[in-house]
DNA sequence: TCTATAGCATACAAAATGTTCGGAAACAAC
DNA sequence: GTTGTTTCCGAACATTTTGTATGCTATAGA
């Protein structure tokens, strides 16, 4: 990609975050954007074509790095969805989101939680399902497996979000307890 | 109220709830509203400073006929939280949701789920905090009571959700029976 | 150095927002 | 029924936002 095409996307992204930290993604217009990124109109439509494309495009990008890491893991022996495995997916992934790296802290944590944590929880739910059999023995039976897997995605998620909400004061480790004990 | 002022709020409540149904919540603007309703340009700003204003007054509207009926049954001896109990608040939730004797069931299906899924859990939270202590002893001690407390508001709300993206199969008594299984 | 591409400023049409007004109809209270 | 109040309407209006078109400049990459 053209090195002045990957800046301007830079540049748009940023200001959207920056935007998203302060307004409600409702309020935010195309306008305020391309100011705050200093960006011609034409630019922006250049990239985007509205506002909803800008939002999946950055879901696109912030959740791809933190689900390739996990995905890199797996080769790397760790259990999904084992109580005792200190080093289970779903631990470093609270692991990875507390480094705060990329923007993606941010974007859980704003006003517009909702809106990112509903990618996740999609994102989340592949990853679970292309590994199945590695958590079906702590299901109980009398429970068809598409509920268990939505539920696991989904406890997993609201976890997540109490955790940001609460000023993520517990370490990752107690956090992920919280979780195996929950599910 | 007056007579007027009910009619045509009820008027842009149907033509809202009849647009959600199609559109997505950002697609909709007060034009179409104010078509569908058959109501002034000046009138609906009479009634809703915005449309988000209209979609709060919505929601207040909505889940408190649902939650009073859940709050009323508290009187009958009903059980919040206990699994072997037939007439439990969650059953009732169900039963009462299937019904469909309003048409909240219409906006919890349609397209903009997250919208009401969220003020639903928020409702629901403060229905089951009023009566910690009803279910306090199924936690396990580790779990903070905070943790506990949202959880289990999350995983309702995400059963809920299960049972109506997955088209309403499983009769209420199974769908609780899920929760009560997952939770 | 050359060529294709990206960006800019500006201008513009179209759509959506939010406000104002005077007159008509419905209401409630007497 | 009369009266005073409230609500609605229609229409007009200013403002904001959206999305597109254009001609020119700067830069990337070969």
């Amino acid at each position: 990609m053209d090195r002045r095409r990957r800046k301007t996307r830079n540049a748009i992204f940023e200001a959207f975050i920056a935007l998203l930290d302060r307004h409600s993604y409702g309020q935010i217009t195309v306008g305020q954007i391309i100011e705050r990124a200093d960006v011609g109109r034409a630019t922006f439509y250049a990239h985007f074509e509205t506002k909803e494309e800008l939002l999946k495009a950055l879901c696109r990008e912030l959740f791809a790095h933190i689900f390739e890491a996990a995905e890199g893991e797996e080769t790397a022996h760790s259990y999904l969805f084992d109580c005792q495995a200190p080093d289970s997916v779903f631990l470093h992934l609270f692991q990875h989101l507390q480094k705060d790296d990329n923007r993606i802290l941010t974007l859980l944590s704003c006003r517009n939680n909702d809106l990112f944590l509903g990618y996740f929880k999609e994102e989340l739910r592949e990853l679970i399902k292309s590994r199945e059999a590695q958590f079906s023995g702590r299901k109980d039976p009398r429970l068809p497996d598409a509920f268990w897997l939505d539920h696991i995605a989904a406890t997993f998620t609201e976890t997540l979000r109490w955790w940001l909400e609460n000023g993520r004061k517990e370490p990752p480790e107690t956090i992920t307890e919280y979780f195996y004990l929950a599910v």
